[in-house]
DNA sequence: AAGTGGTCTAGACCACACC
DNA sequence: GTGTGGTCTAGACCACTTA
């Protein structure tokens, strides 16, 4: 691990146990240079991370302090999450049912999110996982097949992203999601197990390679009552 | 403007024109040194810059690529937006009705939201927001009436968030945001004009300011059909 | 005026990809 | 081995707050 990042979670961790309390000024950048022998800048891209996370902000001419909400939402979940339920819900017990697994020429929206022509085949993915906690996710994904080689019923039943990583190689760059709600489909009626006029929240996503290729769209549908979806908004900037 | 902002924008510039091309490499970091006439450390933020965009990609021993999808999302809404509809919708008209503005004890919810305890009041504000293309968004708002102080139905009528800024001179320092489907509650079916059946997507966020003092609970209320939430999640880190 | 954080430099070393 | 990007340094100057 570099110096800034072992930096930053020493400091850290004395926000979170209260060294450095609540709405109080922090040591300065110099001393804090001193203390942990290391450069200025090397201090000052440890504090960055840690404005990133909303713990500290900073007030030029006047200081470093710790936000009042910094221990508030400590145990949130991260800002920048890792595509893939099984990653994101890792430690707990997920249950894959495939409800469709084919290849199939792409439909105009999966041809325009894919960055595809209308005769490059995608796999049609349909499946229903299941969270040792009951919840229930019903997800549509589509991928190339040219860029996703090898998809077999027993990876589509497990990881598929980890298969993507580990076996394929290939490496996540990001991910572009559009949250909305919708109502139900019959699909959704009898998977989700949800009544006619419940609604249904909706999370579809493009992810991206590292390179810009998008590998992936899909449509994860939710019960209403089952799921949100958080986003924290750090602002970096002044003003 | 700073150096390596500026440098950013004109290397945007050429990504975006194309002079440097989709899926290339572009020139190397002393190169652009030399070039701009500054040090690799400026130079290196202002690609910094662009990648948390997600312009660029770089690739430790390889180089820095210009991303595939660089074009495709770049007319996108930024990612971390102002709270506060007003200045969101800019350059649009929007009217406000105000539909009840009052000071009360706050609920539990509210309570925990602000970090308040039950005998300091707020405001409890609702609003139905009408912008010009005809959409409609039932807002309701709680504030501390200790932290904005002088609030008027004349504000409320128009962008209580200019006020705070230019008038109070608060600044805001971020925002959580959760987002979540809902049936419509009777308000929601006289002011969104929406059926019984008809989802609603609410998000509800918590504005703070930059020390971290909660500064507002607001839950907006969209019908489904008119409005969705669009995340953009760039990673900034290997692996 | 003194002290703070933000920027910028010139140069060094390292990890990694590619040849 | 050569070239790339990532980190780190020691020091400088600047913008800003506070007194």
């Amino acid at each position: 691990m570099v110096k800034y990042e072992s930096i930053a979670e020493q400091i850290r961790k004395r926000i979170l146990n209260q060294s450095y309390q609540i709405g109080s000024l922090i040591p300065d950048q110099i001393s804090l240079a001193q203390e942990f022998n290391v450069s200025r800048m090397t201090i000052k891209k440890a504090l960055d991370i840690l404005a990133m996370e909303g713990l500290i902000y900073r007030q030029r001419g006047s200081g470093t302090y710790v936000m009042k909400s910094a221990l508030l939402h400590s145990e949130d979940v991260l800002v920048h999450e890792y595509p893939g339920l099984t990653r994101q819900m890792e430690g707990r017990d997920i249950q894959s049912q495939i409800i469709e697994f084919d290849a199939e020429f792409p439909s105009e929206t999966v041809q325009e999110q894919l960055m595809l022509t209308e005769n490059q085949p995608v796999y049609k993915i349909v499946r229903l996982r299941i969270v040792d906690s009951g919840l229930r996710i019903l997800e549509h994904t589509y991928m190339s097949t040219d860029l996703v080689k090898g998809l077999s019923e027993k990876i589509v039943k497990g990881s598929i992203y980890r298969y993507i990583q580990e076996e394929l190689g290939l490496q996540f760059g990001g991910a572009y999601r559009k949250i909305h709600a919708d109502k139900p489909t019959s699909y959704d009626q009898e998977y989700l197990n949800c009544k006619p006029d419940d609604p249904v929240l909706e999370v579809s996503q493009v992810v991206f390679l590292k390179d810009g290729r998008p590998l992936e769209y899909s449509r994860s549908r939710n019960r209403y009552d089952a799921r949100g979806y958080t986003v924290v908004d750090v602002r970096y900037k002044d003003n």
